[in-house]
DNA sequence: ATCATATATGAACAGATATTCATATATGAT
DNA sequence: ATCATATATGAATATCTGTTCATATATGAT
């Protein structure tokens, strides 16, 4: 269905980085937990059973690779997943584990 | 167009690490080189330039998570990408990159 | 048997990284 | 101004991980 892509060094180093990102238990549950709709900081520390300082230090890597966006609300900070790409590549993945397990 | 998914904690274990071995460079050129066919170790190696034991010991972790499978055929053993899932995982996520890029 | 080729494995090490602690900055209320 | 709340940041650390080196295992040929 799909052709094998032919990418370059520079994506293939993008994407690397961005699965990276993606690669730590606690940084998916943060970018699971604001796919719906934005979160402050201090709900998902309080929802995930994590510090202020930790959640805080994984925005701010998932901030830089345009994985997340946030919206200061007065006091409060709002952040939510970057856009679609993100979203539909996250649900994507999940959609993927879920079928392996299917087939076992 | 997609719900957004409930993930067992389980499910999110195993995507981590899914992730995770995806967000090493060297891993990710191994992966996309094996998309299309069966290759050799050696053929790896020598293609991407790397070191013959480092390719073995990343493909052993490719391995270890199902993301490759390794068929030997006399001396050489030829390693492909798992199965539909994960090439299409790949694809996927090869094609989120480059429409990001095209939004720039 | 020995030899050459192909791949795998274990130890060691340097560099990266997740987490915690202490502290700073920002906003709003009094 | 001070105070309380919310978030961000820097340093320190313990753990993890990618790579290299040396070596083992496997297969086929002579």
């Amino acid at each position: 269905m799909n052709p094998a892509p032919s990418m370059s060094q520079h994506d293939m180093t993008i994407l690397a980085e961005t699965f990276r990102l993606l690669g730590d238990a606690t940084r998916l549950r943060i970018l699971f937990f604001c796919l719906s709709e934005p979160k402050s900081v201090g709900h998902i520390a309080e929802s995930l059973d994590l510090s202020q300082t930790l959640v805080s230090h994984h925005l701010r890597l998932l901030r830089g690779a345009r994985l997340v966006r946030g919206e200061r609300r007065s006091k409060q900070v709002f952040y939510e997943i970057a856009d679609n790409h993100v979203s539909d590549m996250l649900i994507d993945m999940a959609t993927h584990i879920a079928e392996d397990h299917a087939e076992d």
